[in-house]
DNA sequence: TCGTAAATTAGAATTATTCTAATTTAGTAT
DNA sequence: ATACTAAATTAGAATAATTCTAATTTACGA
């Protein structure tokens, strides 16, 4: 597990967060951010944690995850297989998902583009725009 | 329950499916097109079937609607919230997602457009592209 | 009308995730 | 340093959506 600066940066944005710094959110984001941009279930974080010879519940993990989300040091994306995705990219970005491998591969804001919105509903407003381009092998 | 054409018209394309036309399919097939285009999830219909009075298990509107949908008479959505959606507008079409109501509103392929595509990732095809606009109150 | 493959069913199983309640810990105030 | 307290962790139960199983029933061509 490489000791990058996407680590140190998410270290830091943990400290600067409300959440405690705790030897299992270290562990978790020492994870996820080993790699660069990255997407991960839990399920897929907590594998990693065992072959680490880490003892971390599943239930930590989610919640850990989750609440990395909720301050922003991770993006959750949820795809049309049922699971939830947690991307270490926190930019504007889209995807490809690959149908047959279950995998994300971001798609950078510059590289797609939407020249025509539809009008927003009455009383409703904006939130976000998500693009998914399923692939096939 | 109006018997319209979009009914007619869906009981026409389960008779030319390879799928048996049963009491049960009929009755599924006519609460989903009996209101134009519109959004159910597997619940939602199985609401409506008890309604009505009829009596269809939750595992046959579940396996109805997965036949409908591999059988194109209806188009599966999977939204951000974990359910699966299932919708009679059967054309190349998006969404918005209103995340507050939980609804899902059809936006015509017409009235939105994707102007610039990234590269397909080596040796993988396009398979279809997802718009989802979220939206809240 | 019969035969058979397909469909239906109730309920169990599965999958992903969240909740609960007891225990432990981080970090602040003393 | 130490104690305090709110937050975090944990195992396991609970939940929610969906799929599976295996027994029964049905549609429909021969």
């Amino acid at each position: 597990m490489k000791f990058n600066e996407d680590i140190k940066k998410a270290l830091q944005s943990l400290k600067n967060s409300p959440l405690k710094t705790t030897k299992q959110r270290v562990d978790i984001i020492k994870i996820l951010f080993s790699e660069g941009n990255n997407h991960f279930t839990a399920e897929n974080v907590h594998n990693k944690i065992e072959k680490l010879g880490l003892n971390i519940s599943l239930a930590t993990v989610y919640n850990c995850l989750n609440q990395l989300t909720e301050n922003g040091i991770v993006k959750s994306v949820k795809t049309s297989c049922n699971k939830i995705y947690f991307d270490t990219n926190t930019t504007s970005h889209h995807h490809f998902f690959c149908k047959n491998s279950s995998t994300l591969i971001d798609i950078e804001s510059k590289n797609i583009k939407v020249s025509k919105l539809p009008k927003i509903p009455n009383g409703k407003k904006l939130d976000s725009i998500e693009i998914v381009v399923n692939l096939t092998d």
